[in-house]
DNA sequence: GAGTAGATCCTCT
DNA sequence: GAGGATCTACTCA
């Protein structure tokens, strides 16, 4: 099991990390609660070009200002005033590329995940899709802007890799406001994971 | 089982 | 002052 580098992020084929994060495991630690959950399923937002993107056309403001940080850091922001949403920013310093981790299988730490999210049992509902995979994780709006190689949050990879056959790709989910940009293959998920979000 | 409303608050206009 | 990279529960059939 190793932490991912940062060189790893600074790449500008968004796609690419999009693909490769796949498999690989999230971890945060804080308040001595360490939980972990390998990543299933995942959205790329490919900067100023994307529609879908907060930073579309170059928009920079006080919340996106994060994502055209040097890639590696989280950006974390709230959607309908309750689900938090966890990114990892990517690129370089200025281009604000961003991947969305929206659903994830729980490795460590699922008494917890279950704690934290209320619920009484494990079932694929505890960190599927990105709204409850934040909850079950404990990131919150307060965590944007941490680096993924912190010691309380980062990434890491076991080795694990899924076989072209298990990844499928479609558009991404609730950003048709976005009009052609809604339909763009953006989204990467794992095929025969109970825990990928969106219809069954 | 399918469809829809409500929750709830930060951010940008 | 409106609306959003969502989820859940409830209605109706």
């Amino acid at each position: 099991m190793r932490k991912i580098p940062l060189s790893f992020y600074r790449s500008d084929n968004v796609l690419e990390i999009a693909k490769t994060l796949l498999g690989k495991i999230i971890f945060t630690n804080w308040e001595s609660k360490k939980t972990a959950a390998r990543i299933v399923e995942v959205e790329a937002y490919n900067g100023i070009t994307d529609k879908a993107s907060h930073a579309w056309n170059g928009r920079r403001t006080d919340r996106t200002e994060i994502m055209y940080q040097n890639g590696g850091v989280a950006y974390v922001y709230l959607c309908y005033g309750i689900h938090h949403l966890f990114n990892v920013v990517t690129n370089g310093d200025g281009i604000p590329h961003a991947v969305l981790i929206r659903a994830g299988e729980p490795v460590e730490g699922v008494a917890t995940m279950l704690k934290r999210t209320g619920k009484k049992k494990a079932d694929y509902t505890l960190t599927r899709g990105p709204g409850n995979l934040t909850k079950a994780l404990g990131i919150e709006t307060g965590h944007s802007g941490f680096s993924l190689t912190s010691r309380q949050l980062w990434l890491a990879d076991d080795g694990l890799g899924y076989k072209k056959g298990a990844i499928a790709c479609s558009p991404r989910i609730g950003v048709d406001y976005a009009g052609e940009d809604a339909l763009l293959p953006y989204r990467f998920y794992v095929r025969d994971s109970p825990y990928v979000s969106g219809k069954k």
